[in-house]
RNA sequence: GCGCCCGUAGCUCAGCUGGAUAGAGCGACUGACUACGAAUCAGUAGGCCGGGAGUUCGAAUCUCUCCGGGCGCACCA
């Protein structure tokens, strides 16, 4: 609604500026004033014109505003300050356009995306930023899809880093175990998790979470030639990885399957679901990197060194400004091919990333993997399925990896650039943010041991190969206990302050005290993860993670409960008042638009029968006196009342979704609107204890209260749907 | 040494492309439950927006510089 108002007043302007002064501006910077004294929609835009037409600012606004006229759905504009134009909406007509939900505009040209997130190495169980990382991606890829995007979700799995060949080596040197064993171990777990055994025996990611941190501490315990001997080891068993088709790689792959099935059922505690997941044992032995580098060799990106230390590699130019003078060999070049002719990361991200975009010119192979409820997710293979979806090939892509890795990133996208594919690099995203790391507080209550130095700190980064860390089960499992307390103490008549009334905490079911819990705990650690914008360093603590008062999602949940109540107790539903408002609004604005009163009394009209039993002893007089001012005359004297601010202010605060959606894309920025439905929450709340709905005795008002009650319920559901998080029943 | 990020209330953070009196949450203190459930609400206290200079009618926001903190910058993966 507001959207489409500061389109609807821009696009005015801008003819205003043309025809009068015969400027061509495309931007009219509008804004929100930080009062409603001053209106829904302000323009600093005489400020920026001063200069260029030597007129003092306010008399530009004085002639821009006469200009103007007269726009559908505003009030009026005017000139305030040094020189703001203020425009006041018209206010019944802009509630209008709120109940009816306006659809989004689908500004965006239809772009078909990748998003790309997770990304955990498939060595050990996942951890608290791992789930920043996902929580990030997967809104992201929510709000995309509100937008009318399509979007292919891809999860990329290094199975045959030097991680994977450590826990390898952990089964196989530490522990002695055999391939055989490892398949035991796997099935033990698998069936201790049937069983509902506790995390440390059900878990094969946590298994290795362990065994991962031994083995990192193992190559550096041992005496000088031990040490030497392990990190043989090490990279022999990588290279053997790497190669395929020997014991070794069967049993990496054997881990690093077990490990991204363990990884998926985390994120799918989340609501998190994915399309396709990408190998790096694909993108080798497909040969990505063979068909990549015939082409950065003919585009010039890559060239052979013949000289000082990258000798005998192919780099590629660093930075933008070629220094064309300067002669000798480029030692700041990033090697792409190192001297014994093995590929860098890099190099095979840019084979990667060609495929995306489909410029590479192969495929994977393609299988089925898991399960969801609604669709199968697909992972690479060598020799795929015949029959199967297509991915790659996408306008654009969004890389959610932390901010550490922004160098690499810039590396792959200058590629693509230096190959020509300009349009490509453009619409090439690192959707960076910053790590979740713990505060010393933290690491003590998990029994770490803390350096000195480490206490002085803020934070602490997590290393997975310290096995130093929240994992992200753990955390889920202390959320959903807390929570589950919280439900099952406002069950069983503890009161937090209160008398619990009778009936009011009816008895729930063990399924459904545990459905509630759940979705709770889910909605206070994603609303955790959103609410911090993407480069600030989360320190992670129990207690503000653990919290579901302030700024949390179980504050928002609690929002939409509290009015699906008010509808329970009614004897109504949301969309039956927002239909009866509708008509009753749109009729009185019809006639209010005549200038005429009519005896039409749309409470009567059969939809908004079911709440009027329950109120209302004095119909008829009520109907009476709201005659003389008609709905539309009430309506607008609500809205405008100085006591009714709060109400105005809440519709207004609904009609801002489409407008915080584009914000929110525009930025790569979930976080807005995360704060979005926190304000509105924060609205509604304000207005249930000054306006008491149910015992309201006038008819109309009643019915605008409820809707106005409709309308915060509908945008709160959805901006908590596109956050990930379910709107319960109860609480 | 080079590059990126951060510095705003006691703490944790918002502040959109420069704009009107710098905002939330937590914590502290005061109040409000026999109402549609208080996982709530109202109120009070708390700020040279790290320092300095510049651009501008106008700076928390842009530029430069200094100070303080974090992270990158390998032929590792």
């Amino acid at each position: 609604m507001v959207l489409e108002l500061q389109q609807r007043l821009g696009a005015r302007i801008c003819a205003v500026l043309k025809e009068k002064y015969d400027l061509a501006i495309e931007n009219i910077s509008l804004e929100t004033p930080p009062d409603l004294r001053f209106g829904e929609i302000a323009t600093p835009i005489a400020f920026e014109l001063a200069r260029k037409l030597r007129k003092a600012p306010k008399i530009i606004a004085q002639e821009i505003v006469t200009a103007l006229g007269a726009i559908d759905g505003f009030a009026g504009f005017e000139v305030a300050g040094a020189g703001y134009i203020n425009a006041r909406l018209d206010r019944a007509a802009a509630v209008q356009m709120a109940v009816s939900d306006e659809a989004l505009p689908s500004s965006k040209e239809l772009l078909n995306a990748i998003v790309e997130h997770t990304s955990i190495n498939p060595n050990k169980a996942a951890h608290i930023g791992h789930l920043r990382n996902a929580i990030l991606g997967d809104t992201f890829v929510r709000l995309l899809r509100a937008a009318g995007c399509k979007v292919d979700v891809q999860n990329y799995i290094d199975n045959t880093g030097v991680q994977v060949a450590d826990v390898v080596v952990g089964f196989l040197h530490l522990e002695g175990k055999s391939l055989t064993d490892i398949q035991e171990i796997i099935r033990n777990c698998e069936m201790h998790r049937a069983l509902g055994s506790a995390r440390q025996q059900s878990s094969f990611d946590y298994y290795c979470w362990d065994l991962y941190a031994r083995t990192s501490q193992w190559y550096t315990s041992g005496t000088t030639e031990e040490n030497e001997a392990r990190k043989r080891l090490r990279y022999d068993t990588l290279h053997a990885i790497e190669r395929g088709g020997n014991e070794t790689s069967e049993i990496a792959e054997l881990i690093s399957t077990a490990v991204l099935k363990r990884h998926l059922e985390t994120m799918q505690r989340l609501g998190i679901e994915y399309d396709f997941l990408p190998r790096e044992s694909e993108i080798l032995h497909l040969k990505f990197w063979e068909a990549a580098f015939e082409q950065l060799k003919q585009s010039g990106v890559l060239y052979f060194e013949n000289e000082g230390k990258n000798q005998g590699c192919w780099v590629m130019s660093r930075a933008t400004e070629r220094v064309q003078d300067q002669a000798g060999p480029e030692d700041d070049a990033k090697v792409i091919v190192r001297s014994n002719s093995t590929v860098t990361y890099v190099g095979k991200d840019i084979a990667y990333h060609l495929w995306k975009f489909g410029l590479l010119g192969r495929d994977f192979g393609y299988k089925p993997f898991f399960a969801y409820p609604n669709h199968e997710c697909w992972i690479s293979a060598e020799h795929g399925e015949t029959q199967h979806p297509h991915f790659g090939a996408a306008r654009a892509i969004y890389n959610v990896i932390d901010s550490r890795q922004s160098d690499p990133q810039a590396n792959v996208i200058q590629a693509l650039r230096g190959m020509g594919h300009a349009a490509e690099a453009d619409h090439y995203t690192h959707f960076s943010y910053e790590m979740v790391a713990l505060t010393p507080r933290c690491a003590i209550e998990l029994g770490y041991d803390v350096s000195e130095e480490d206490l002085s700190r803020a934070y602490i980064e997590v290393s997975g190969r310290k096995g130093f860390g929240v994992k992200a089960d753990d955390l889920i499992d202390r959320l959903i206990a807390a929570t589950r307390a919280e439900v099952d103490a406002r069950q069983t008549g503890v009161p937090s302050g209160r008398f619990v009334l009778a009936g009011v905490g009816t008895a729930r079911s063990e399924a459904e005290r545990h459905r509630i819990a759940t979705q709770i705990a889910i909605g206070a650690l994603r609303y955790f993860m959103l609410k911090y914008t993407r480069n600030s360093v989360i320190a992670f603590d129990f207690k503000d993670a653990l919290s579901f008062e302030g700024e949390t999602g179980p504050y928002i949940q609690y929002a939409v409960v509290r009015i699906r109540n008010i509808f329970r107790k009614g004897g109504t539903t949301p969309e039956a008042v927002l239909a009866e408002f509708a008509s009753q609004s749109a009729a009185a604005g019809k006639s209010a638009g005549q200038q005429k009163v009519t005896s039409n009394t749309p409470q009567n009209s059969d939809e908004g029968t079911k709440c009027q039993d329950t109120a209302s002893v004095v119909p008829q007089e009520a109907q009476k006196n709201t005659e003389a001012l008609a709905p539309a005359a009430s309506l607008t004297a609500w809205l405008s009342s100085e006591e009714n601010e709060d109400i105005w202010s809440l519709w207004l605060r609904a009609g801002r979704f489409s407008l915080v959606l584009d914000q929110c894309i525009a930025a790569s920025e979930p976080a807005y609107l995360a704060k979005h439905a926190f304000q509105l929450a924060q609205e509604f709340n304000n207005f249930y204890h000054k306006h008491h709905i149910l015992t309201e005795e006038d008819v109309n008002r009643k019915t605008f209260l409820l809707a106005t009650a409709a309308v915060a319920l509908r945008e709160l559901v959805k901006a908590l749907s596109l956050l990930g998080i379910e709107s319960p029943e109860a609480m």
